[in-house]
DNA sequence: TGCATTTCTTAACATTTGTTATCGTTATGG
DNA sequence: CCATAACGATAACAAATGTTAAGAAATGCA
């Protein structure tokens, strides 16, 4: 993940020093939107402490459509690389302590590292291939079998994430999501 | 698309003879199955003549993802590029008319023009953004929604799709679309 | 052309989910 | 620590879709 950058720059002594000062760390409360859907996105978001999820709208409704925790990165990519309006919205479920990273910023980092160039491709494909799999889950699975593969898989959503932002991230609503709870 | 990757390399005359023998043209019936769910890809497609669809198994009905028409070119990238089994088949739905490429003589053709290489990326991002709003309008909108939809935007998929496939494009049974069709 | 297959429609009933509203519980921030 | 907001469960009813089945229409192929 993008927190990766961090380290690797991290261990590079000599330099840190001329390249910390881009990471700038910021204490938000519960409900922040770091980025607003339409938007377009100038930042990198890393994560030290809390909880994200990327939602967008429809018809007043919100649909989650992931989580992100602790040592994570979060960014609109589509919005940074190509100056378009952002297809969702960011927002803390927790109190959380975020670094950001400019997109300015960024490409001086690229500068200064070519070879991380490369990295970064790899971590583009990997999200999109990711985004793939997720959507795919969607249109495979019934909301039932996705929230018994959460359970198996991510117990620390269903253990650290309010159910009705769950049930959006399902496809139902909290309503539903209760009633499948108490099914089995 | 991919169709391109042709047009261009029939300019160039010259070196056209040494390599239009790396493009094999057949002609296949209705449901002919050139790739299979599960398997691993070693070609990609163009279409001259015909009509293919891309779908995957789910407890023994097919969801459809994407249909494809002529000119455009079809592959199961991921399987291509990373030796992974492909996570869905691809079948005509018409009686075709398919020029298959093989990975190895794609490779050939990029050590000989490797200004193709980063077209070739381009494409391959295109794919994935594609993807991604392919797999978020089917979240985002319902089964009426996308339906319309495809008759204002790709009013050529309703005219030459047999129904019950846009039925399994559009997630639902064709009893469903049926309803949707003749409710308005 | 004509038979077999595929495709589409319709119906009746079951199931799931949405909608709206209420109520008790929990959590948050001043 | 308390008032307020957020959260989760539940109920009753509505709407959409699934399931199964049967028959009509269209299509493909020999």
């Amino acid at each position: 993940m993008f927190y990766n950058l961090i380290d690797k720059l991290k261990k590079d002594k000599k330099n840190w020093d001329k390249v910390q000062y881009m990471f700038i760390e910021n204490k938000i409360p519960l409900k922040t939107i770091l980025l607003q859907e339409g938007e377009i996105s100038t930042q990198f978001y890393f994560i030290k402490e809390g909880c994200l999820r990327t939602w967008f709208n429809k018809d007043g409704k919100d649909i989650t459509f992931q989580f992100f925790f602790e040592r994570q990165g979060v960014a609109s990519i589509d919005s940074l690389l190509n100056n378009k309006p952002s297809i969702f919205t960011i927002e803390s479920i927790e109190p959380s302590i975020i670094i950001t990273l400019s997109k300015n910023n960024f490409e001086q980092l690229l500068q200064l590292y070519p070879e991380l160039k490369d990295g970064f491709h790899e971590i583009l494909f990997q999200r999109f291939r990711n985004y793939a799999l997720l959507f795919l889950s969607r249109i495979k699975d019934t909301p039932r079998e996705r929230y018994e593969d959460l359970i198996i898989n991510h117990p620390e959503i269903i253990k650290r994430v309010p159910q009705h932002y769950i049930a959006s991230y399902l496809g139902i609503t909290p309503t539903s999501l209760s009633r499948i709870r108490n099914r089995k």
